[in-house]
DNA sequence: TTGAAAGCGCTAACAG
DNA sequence: CTGTTAGCGCTTTCAA
């Protein structure tokens, strides 16, 4: 077996004082006076003391933890919002406990599961693309779980949650091509489901209409947010020889996939065809041509959730569901700076 | 105060059994008979019973949780990682507390204290750049808490270590190098302190010397593992007009740094100035021109470690400390394919 | 300022 | 197959 922990009991014998004393001594409780209270701090050091956080979580009904779930680690967005949550959750003395669904809503299902478990003090997600079930967060509510979606939010009444202005930075983008000179404008676009992929639809189709130009449907593809996506969608386009000038894309990844898809087939951008997406990442500035972006940023998407869900957390019963809207930029680089079509 | 959450106690009473029964038919123990305990299962799920994994843990003194630290989490190398990990804890069934050290040896250290006091299984652990003071991993190693260090080591001995046989990939890299015909070659070295550093540095001398090149200490520049990094030595032989033909980057990101140095400067990648980098990503074919590099497998890193830290933690007592060196691959693609100095 | 009593929710042994 | 007895290590009243 182990060897054995050193446990306040310990530390409480060796001194023949009582654990409750060390206990409060060693979470700093001012009720101990400074003499003993150094002598145990001196003495826990000696042992090797080291707290039991199952047990301290057990009896306080407390863990001091944050349960986060995400779709997907590897990807820039949420690897550097992950980012910012660690440095925000260490300054608010939490600890973070950090879940991936992988875009698997089951997955996803049983992480939120395991962090109740947990007994996290509340929990910020991010939903998969493929959430069409929300009982899972009807339980959390019940069970009074803090709770704030980001970003990725599922179409439901009575909740916190954190979004980019999807539709009006949809919006913008499509607005700018357009004033540059593009008529046939592509959107390929996420899910429809799920917020983001509806409301940059929505922003997508808005501009198009405010501006007199008509939506070709064949042009609003479905897809999902990944590079396969990106690259199918335009591969299908190129073998139909029915390709626009310009494409929206969804997401960074989709456009990384259009990136290669063009490469492929020797089309330039962006000459051949022009495009702008969702999501900024530094080496979008280093690749050929430089990518230009809808940007949502990641930090603000951090620090507002966590702010939310902190706040919900002390504040609990009188606490009450938030909405909140972060701005898009337009970031413009290599592309979507000029008409090329002439 | 929160809703009475369901405990196994609530479950007994209402059936009119003992919480063992509860306990046990809930854990799928065989020594309840199939009835009762589906009756059992039946009722907890009405209930929406979730079990206290804080309670579990404490009492059964394992925690079916690994936990993880490393410097950083937005860069490619490690979400990569990560990713893999995740994957292969689901299937081994153990939950992964993440841990991230921004490359703070300060909070690397708090970290581990945290993951101990968590009581976690096992630890696996890439440590930063700047880590010089072992205690803490002996610490660990007293409280015999299974640890594998992953990538990044310490010099230290008797103990797991998971690596990339950096020696042999910066050998191959400046060995191919200078069989392309460059004379003037640099390495942009992370810190010669840390094992990735140092064996990147010894197999770039090693090349050199044994094809009869001299070293030039001015172009073995030690820096750390950014982007900043990268584009600070860059500019710095660039403004002493010290440039070489070649440059070793010994990152993904140092290697981005020079891109966009260059690109400041308007050299040309790899007519004025070619390079590799250490690390694989996806988006490096899309890069002008897409980089080669020499790949470290974050599956392979991933795999290893959890397989080498899981057989750790099972045979405990009678396991014996592992060494395990990775190959790499040369990935060539538009860079350091060609001589382009004539 | 200190401590005694009581329990957080669960499981490991062992006995019936 | 079922239950009893004892905790795991810590914290929270509340009384001294």
């Amino acid at each position: 077996m182990k060897p054995q922990q050193v446990t306040l009991n310990d530390i409480a014998k060796k001194l023949g004082i009582s654990i409750i004393s060390v206990s409060k001594a060693l979470r700093g409780h001012h009720d101990i006076s400074k003499k003993t209270a150094d002598l145990i701090k001196k003495t826990a050091l000696e042992l090797g003391y080291t707290p039991n956080l199952m047990a301290r979580s057990l009896a306080s009904r407390k863990s001091n933890t944050i349960g986060i779930v995400i779709p997907q680690i590897a990807h820039h967005f949420f690897s550097s919002i992950m980012d910012h949550i660690y440095n925000y959750a260490r300054t608010n003395n939490y600890a973070i406990f950090l879940t991936v669904s992988q875009e698997n809503a089951e997955m996803q299902k049983i992480q939120i599961q395991t962090l109740l478990s947990m007994r996290v003090d509340g929990i910020i997600i991010s939903i998969t693309q493929d959430t069409t079930d929300f009982e899972i967060f009807e339980i959390v509510k019940k069970r009074q779980v803090p709770l704030v979606f980001m970003d990725r939010i599922p179409d439901m009444e009575a909740c916190n949650t954190v979004t980019v202005d999807d539709k009006g930075g949809a919006y913008k983008a499509v607005e700018h091509a357009i004033k540059l000179g593009y008529r046939k404008i592509a959107h390929f676009a996420g899910h429809a489901n799920i917020n983001i992929g509806r409301d940059r639809i929505l922003g997508f189709t808005q501009a198009m209409k405010d501006h007199g130009l008509e939506i070709n449907n064949d042009w609003i593809i479905e897809g999902d947010f990944g590079e396969k996506s990106g690259y199918d969608s335009f591969m299908k386009l190129y073998h139909e020889k029915n390709l626009p000038d310009f494409i929206l894309a969804v997401t960074y990844p989709v456009a990384i996939g259009i990136y290669m898809a063009a490469k492929e087939v020797g089309m330039k951008i962006p000459n051949d065809i022009d495009l702008i997406c969702f999501g900024n990442s530094h080496v979008q500035e280093l690749l050929s041509p430089p990518l230009s972006c809808v940007d949502q940023p990641p930090h603000e998407l951090a620090k507002k959730s966590m702010d939310l869900l902190i706040e919900n957390i002390s504040k609990n019963e009188n606490f009450k569901y938030q909405r909140v809207v972060i701005d898009t930029e337009l970031i413009l680089r290599g592309t979507c700076i000029k008409y090329n079509k002439h």
